[in-house]
DNA sequence: TATGTATTTAATAATTTGCTTAAATAAGAA
DNA sequence: TTCTTATTTAAGCAAATTATTAAATACATA
């Protein structure tokens, strides 16, 4: 494994060095999906449609539209977005499209969505 | 509360969304401090870092710069986004800053990691 | 068929992000 | 004081993000 070492400091570890980067790659897998995860719920937008869509089952694009006082348009591409990452599908009714959460793939939106409400309180 | 209502499907089922919309209003703090960390943990350089920070529980500018094969001005700047944000904070000694995780503020990443471990395996 | 509703897509523009390079601080050592 | 090291800051720029407006598609109904 390559390590270039920039920082000479006395107490710098090589050898934790090198073990932070196997771990780290290692994991690499893990840290592709989870980064896909969280930046697609790194917007205000798209964590309060999910958190919606958990909460509710399933909802269209109209009702998010109408819920979060945004332009469909706006709501639409954000959908499109969370969809080709994986983390809702698409149901179509008539000329209505019901969007829900694909559970297998946002285990971890649990815990987000759980300390959520928990901080409801705090200023 | 207003609610502007666009969407004119017969189900659609106003009761419903006036309490999402009355909820996501309750729950405004929430969704403000968890996009935060979201948006902050939603990029792999930063993932990586508060990663190693929970393993190492100390590491300098510099370690992190070795580890990720990255230069220091950028390291630099995603620390000073994390620290900016509460995440993180710094001791100074001598020359080297030493920058840890802030516990009380970073619940919810114990989960993230504890999930980025498991997803290893997977293809 | 023509019309209206639900939704998406495309083009565009403003803003933000995240790097690079170069210069500025801060602290220790000669 | 001068030099080196650790780190940050600033300026610049390419790429990504996110909204807007207008046009396109899909379905239902008169």
């Amino acid at each position: 494994m390559k390590l270039e070492i920039t920082c000479t400091r006395a107490e710098a570890n090589h050898t934790q060095l090198l073990n932070c980067q196997a771990t780290i790659e290692n994991l690499d897998n893990g840290f592709r999906q989870m980064t896909k995860l969280l930046s697609i719920a790194g917007n205000d937008v798209r964590l309060k449609i999910l958190f919606l869509l958990n909460m509710e089952n399933e909802l269209c694009p109209c009702d998010i539209a109408d819920i979060l006082e945004m332009s469909m348009p706006a709501i639409s591409q954000h959908l499109r977005k969370i969809k080709d990452a994986g983390f809702i599908a698409s149901r179509r009714e008539g000329q209505t499209l019901y969007y829900s959460l694909v559970k297998s793939e946002t285990q971890v939106l649990d815990d987000i969505f759980t300390s959520i409400k928990s901080l409801k309180k705090s200023a």
